[in-house]
DNA sequence: CTTAGGTAGTTTCCTAGGAAACTCAAGGGG
DNA sequence: CCCCTTGAGTTTCCTAGGAAACTACCTAAG
């Protein structure tokens, strides 16, 4: 750059920008998709978790989804509200809940899961699959490098 | 994947999983840093589009970041009263409003710049240039090939 | 046995933004 | 000249999540 008298560089000189963009309109994307099944990306993202580990404490869904434990308690509120999840007290430490899909939440993930693919689908689906890998191994990279460990919710 | 009995693809499957895992934490990492200035990410988008283009009407503002005129009038009323823009009604036409950066704002812009600079570097600065290149054309083709066109902010 | 400390989860308060109703103000049709 | 429509901006109400106070309850020390 170095113009003289500006050390301001372009908004759209930084792959933040670009990888925000494109971001954030995916995920908007998948938003509208998962709002026509009565879902919020959050709401999914929980579900998907439970989906593999059933029977998970909310701290530990805290943890996993990098949010507060107050934000995890509403969620799963609003989840059991659904009737999608239960969420039982252990009965040996009563501290403890544990969060489960019910039969219509495990039944909802294919459904959602679909509308996953083909948002993927949507964006990179015309992409060789070769430049896929390589932008897939680059941003893992990026993960590892810098030790990033929350799944994305927001 | 073809497992018998699931149809679930793997969340990290998707790419736009890694995108949103890695845009993430940039976005979050750079929040950290514009609030040591006492500043948002979404004000930072404001100021920063303010420095090119001066004198903007809200509502080209809200067209530009995908935002809603609403979300404008409150962010432009909190930048307003840290003296960083000013509100002034069109004399001839009293509905338009014309936003506009005060010295203090246009001061504030190319330290917040380099934040954001250091920012990127922090994530990308390790990257081969012909893969962050690489990438960053990808990512723009995927903006031009769907259509994308507000800037990101949340 | 009692109490202090730590831990899981909840609740309250706050902020940011979207949706939609509302307020002005300009301009056009009768 | 007087509505009446249209458009810019604002305001109200609502939702989601973070911060931090709070509750419940287990455990270990004395």
């Amino acid at each position: 750059m170095e113009l003289v008298g500006s050390n301001i560089s372009a908004l759209d000189a930084h792959l933040g920008y670009w990888l925000r963009f494109v971001s954030n309109h995916v995920s908007h994307a998948f938003a509208a998709k998962l709002a026509g099944r009565g879902v919020t990306v959050a709401e999914w993202v929980v579900l998907r978790d439970l989906h593999g580990h059933d029977g998970v404490a909310p701290s530990l869904l805290a943890d996993r989804l990098g949010m507060t434990r107050g934000a995890i308690s509403k969620l799963a509120d609003r989840l059991a509200a659904k009737g999608l999840l239960t969420q039982t007290a252990d009965p040996g430490d009563r501290r403890y809940r544990t969060l489960a899909l019910t039969p219509e939440g495990r039944a909802l993930v294919p459904d959602l899961s679909a509308l996953a693919d083909r948002n993927d689908a949507d964006f990179f689906g015309h992409l060789d699959p070769a430049e896929r890998t390589r932008i897939e191994e680059t941003l893992k990279g990026i993960v590892r490098r810098m030790g990033l460990r929350s799944i994305p919710v927001d």
